[in-house]
DNA sequence: TTGACAAAATGATCAATGTTCAGTAAATTA
DNA sequence: TAATTTACTGAACATTGATCATTTTGTCAA
């Protein structure tokens, strides 16, 4: 079986099929999970084979990381049925942590891992900036309606958006673990909306 | 006093030396840079050797986290000189910056590493701990003296930390990469601040 | 000083990693 | 069918963290 078999049985994007078994392998068990051995046994096809299609490794890992944008950015267009500006930026916060920690491995790829973008063209590497310019596009929403105040758009944007993976971060890490369970998730919600200046509830 | 204390320190000399060799070798490249064999050949030893007096390379980097923190609190004591809360809470922050950019490495090791405090005991894990509530005896000492207004310490702290780390995190990882150089500073100064609800300067 | 025991250190060895590349099989073209 | 191009293979390489039977060094009583 495997590589006698295998070409009857699919005739797909190699690509695509290496990508899909390498989230698959990188979702279960993160960045040491996934090797190239692993992914080739996956595909059935050999180790070496996979080099035909990629670079290396990190460019697979990039890859995956622009189809977590692909994902968060779909997820953020939608907030823009949302007509309050702050109740717009209030519900991108809470799925910008929701998407963080249902997706913990993909949001270090995509926000805490340091050489990803080295060698990408600058097309790729707006997808980020895109995340960001969505995110500052709701700040000036809420300035220009006057729900707080703030000196300039980008520095607001900046210290919540700031406050965000900084508490994902924290959590994904286990930083905030000495926090009560059963607490942790109201502790994170009131201290992103002590950010937003919210006050009560 | 006899044989036994001798050993005792003369164990205790190769574990800092070993942990030194690592340091250095961390410090310079991070934690690949880091291999078993590159410790042995600085400390003269063979490989095996470090086995002796490390679990594993876990331990060794677990350790290296430890030095981390003790240099983090002895500078963070020296912050109880500053009398007025709400300056000694911003120099906090200008510090905690100042260390994670001049220690990305290790500050990695200490607020960003998943398993790294998994099998420690309850003192060790205590280290972090104790920067946190340091951090939050200050945010108390401000709610205190009312120069902002709040509902909860604990939540106030929480969202000041998550607000600095998210900042350090952004800034190492390249994320912050699209802000103009000469600029970077002053945003993320000025974004620190929003969350302190400071205005004008 | 010697001999016997214990502690410390060695380094060959293992399995697993990312990556390469000479060679083979399959597909396409002439 | 023959020649050529493309796709794929899998053994091999250099490193990695870790192990363990051997060997070296240290200790102390006789």
């Amino acid at each position: 079986m495997g590589i006698k078999d295998r070409k009857k049985r699919y005739a797909g994007k190699m690509r695509s099929r290496i990508l899909k078994a390498a989230m698959q392998l990188y979702v279960k068990g993160g960045y040491e999970n996934v090797t190239m051995r692993r992914i080739a046994t996956k595909i059935e096809y050999s180790p070496g084979t996979i080099y035909l299609y990629f670079k290396n490794k990190k460019d697979i890992m990039l890859q995956l990381c622009y189809q977590g944008f692909e994902r968060f950015l779909a997820h953020q267009d939608k907030l823009e049925e949302i007509a309050d500006p702050l109740e717009r930026l209030s519900a991108g916060g809470r799925y910008y942590l929701a998407f963080a920690l249902e997706n913990p491995e993909l949001y270090e790829l995509m926000f805490a891992t340091k050489e990803i973008f080295k060698e990408s063209g600058p097309d790729e590497e707006a997808a980020p900036l895109r995340a960001f310019r969505g995110f500052a596009k709701n700040v000036k929403d809420c300035l220009d309606a006057g729900v707080f105040s703030a000196d300039e758009v980008e520095t607001t944007a900046i210290a919540l958006w700031a406050t965000l993976h900084g508490l994902a971060s924290l959590l994904i890490k286990g930083r905030l673990r000495f926090l009560p369970e059963e607490s942790l998730g109201k502790v994170v919600e009131q201290a992103y909306a002590f950010s937003l200046r919210k006050r009560g509830e």
